[in-house]
DNA sequence: TTTAACTTGTGAAGAAATTCACAAGCTCAA
DNA sequence: TTGAGCTTGTGAATTTCTTCACAAGTTAAA
């Protein structure tokens, strides 16, 4: 497959929710037009986005929300449930254990790592902290597809080298670090400082 | 000033991390080269970035660690402090209020609305929660600079525009919904499940 | 001083992403 | 069946971003 880039990944994922919405009020088709009115692109933008996948919509009609949709949900993967392991049982991995989407789109967390002896054994969320060194022999037995790590930014190389070393292929970074992983795994990072310094940036280079 | 893209400013960003490193280490200087290989990208693209805003470097030797983090610095809006409001008291908001990074660059939360009553009037991080219903009268007197949304998608959009009427001209949104705020006001969104749909669909359509 | 070894800053080239623009297909009403 | 009104899918044009490549400046050693 043709490389896709990483915008159109994002602008499908803002698609799908908009059919979402859609689907629920029971419209039946969307031009290409209202989704980008709804995503703050061009309706050029959508079809191009998605011609990399096929032609899903009729000239003249536009597209089956409902169709699209689903379409959509299988080019994202959603149609199958993901097993999340968090890495980290402070703040910011429980904050995201109760983010509602999470389990909703099927991503289920099915454990939780940490190092520090005071958490390991504690009940979390429904489960239980399990102490990090048995992550490669856990991964090994229940198969975990992505890991969230939410652990502070000094020990964050070293748990993508277990979390890589483990066989995980698809890693969501939180921790303020610039990361380093093998081709074949895909690692994301969501970094706070980053997000906040732009908005300093705009705020104070505006002319 | 010449448009820059929201890529450079993130590298920038990047940059300055790797730089207070190196700052604490005691290296006098860096080449581009050394910043390209710790942030992933290429001596050229490094030059470039900060040829927008002048030139910092030393044909020969590089870049004074110490004068470009503090040009840097100077660039991303990190000479002063801002005064950032959390709105939404719940646990998202909370993990945000105990990053330290936060506090250390600049970045002081000086208060946190909620809208329920459960929650208004609850002390909260050193702080008490305050009702939403005060939002513009307060900014007036304040002068908020930046709003962190840490409340749920359906009502996203509601507080944005009374952010923006509020008179606040930068947002950081959590939640995961497509917001739109006037250009005068920078707007940046994190969006959980769009970074999770990024790695299944990666996971899904690798070759 | 001279030379070798580096490194920056930047136009120009190249690659990637977005937008344009239109032929072709579909629907509906008459 | 015809024609008007839409809307898609997609090459081509355009714009934006990244990489190339090299002149010019700097250092250090001989």
């Amino acid at each position: 497959m043709k490389r896709i880039a990483d915008s159109t990944v994002r602008r499908l994922s803002l698609y799908l929710r908009f059919l979402e919405d859609h689907e629920a009020r029971g419209h039946a088709t969307i031009s290409s037009d209202e989704l980008a009115r709804q995503g703050g692109t061009t309706s050029a933008q959508v079809r191009k986005d998605l011609s990399f996948f096929g032609s899903f919509g009729k000239r003249g009609l536009g597209y089956s929300v409902h169709e699209l949709a689903s379409r959509l949900r299988e080019i994202l993967g959603l149609g199958r449930d993901w097993k999340v392991v968090v890495i980290g049982a402070g703040k910011i991995g429980a904050a995201l254990a109760q983010y509602r989407g999470f389990r909703e789109r099927g991503y289920s967390i099915v454990a939780v790592y940490d190092n520090s002896p005071d958490k390991i054994g504690r009940p979390w969320d429904g489960l239980v902290v399990r102490d990090i060194a048995g992550l490669e022999r856990d991964a090994a037995r229940e198969r975990f597809d992505i890991a969230v790590l939410a652990v502070p930014a000094e020990h964050a190389q070293g748990v993508v080298d277990r979390v890589v070393k483990a066989g995980i292929r698809a890693i969501l970074n939180f921790a303020p670090a610039q990361l380093n992983a093998p081709a074949e795994v895909t690692l994301r990072t969501v970094n706070m400082a980053m997000e906040l310094e732009g908005l300093s940036f705009a705020l104070t280079n505006r002319e």
